[in-house]
DNA sequence: ATGTTAATGCAATTATGTTGCAAATATAAC
DNA sequence: GTTATATTTGCAACATAATTGCATTAACAT
């Protein structure tokens, strides 16, 4: 089994984006955390190690190739995600529910959940559906009550 | 029938504010659209009559007393619109969908659309749900295509 | 009319996002 | 391995948005 830097490697090159260190890291980052991560926490963690800027950058690229999709929380703070299977620059297939945690404040992405459909009014035409929950994960659930 | 003013006054009273020139406005702004309001258009329409500082203000306050609900749009920025009857300063019932249109990027409030019940995984205690939709507006589909 | 409290406006500060450009680095060609 | 080329990065400057403290003003109860 190869490991996750390999696995980024190949993401990247397949992106045709080149292999650099913040890149790498910003993976290493996303795909550690079961939850979506805000831009404030990856400046945080990043530290030193990548300006800014790049980060900006790094990120901005990433959402357009596909490989993560930006959730904006309550307080309208970006967060990111590492796309599911089925993403591309071309278009993004992340119509799963975000779940937001009131207590611990992490958003998670729920997969596995499937979003209604919808009855609009007349004459509206739906083209993709948000779907926010907010409350208790199943982490804080059980600790808080 | 009281008019519009008459109503507003009520309104502040009732939770408890002054009855000030700049929540007036507002109201009165928020009241005539039939659509969300960003707060970048309310800062220009309001122009020299407010302070961009006592707007962030008066939308907080009314938010916080149930008035208003604000809104965040694709790119994370604030709009805001009146209540439905039945928010309070404890707690805000609005449940409904808001739908962003593509073309005009007007955000309505779909009083009318229930939001379907959600499963979601064990543990997982669900609060309020949020659901924006995109696409094109009434107003819009007949024009563009 | 007057006193008290709430609300406003201004100035200063902090946070957040963007742009241009030179230096550094990845990668392909040799 | 060296070299050439295009991308990416980091810095600095700039632009925009949001927050805070405080003195002045205005609402409204008495």
């Amino acid at each position: 089994m190869e490991n996750n830097t390999e696995r980024f490697e190949k993401l990247l090159v397949k992106n045709g984006l080149k292999r650099t260190a913040p890149r790498l890291q910003v993976l290493e980052i996303l795909s550690s955390r079961d939850s979506a991560t805000s831009q404030p926490y990856l400046e945080q963690v990043m530290g030193k190690d990548a300006d800014r800027v790049t980060l900006y950058r790094v990120l901005q690229a990433f959402e357009e190739k596909g490989i993560i999709h930006k959730v904006l929380d309550q307080q309208g703070t970006a967060n990111y995600a590492i796309c599911s299977e089925g993403c591309s620059a071309h278009e993004h297939h992340d119509e799963h529910v975000h779940f937001n945690c009131d207590n611990c404040h992490k958003i998670y992405c729920l997969d596995s959940v499937k979003i209604p459909a919808l009855k609009v009014p007349a004459g509206f035409k739906v083209e993709h559906l948000n779907l926010i929950a907010t409350g208790l994960c199943a982490n804080c659930s059980s600790k808080v009550n």
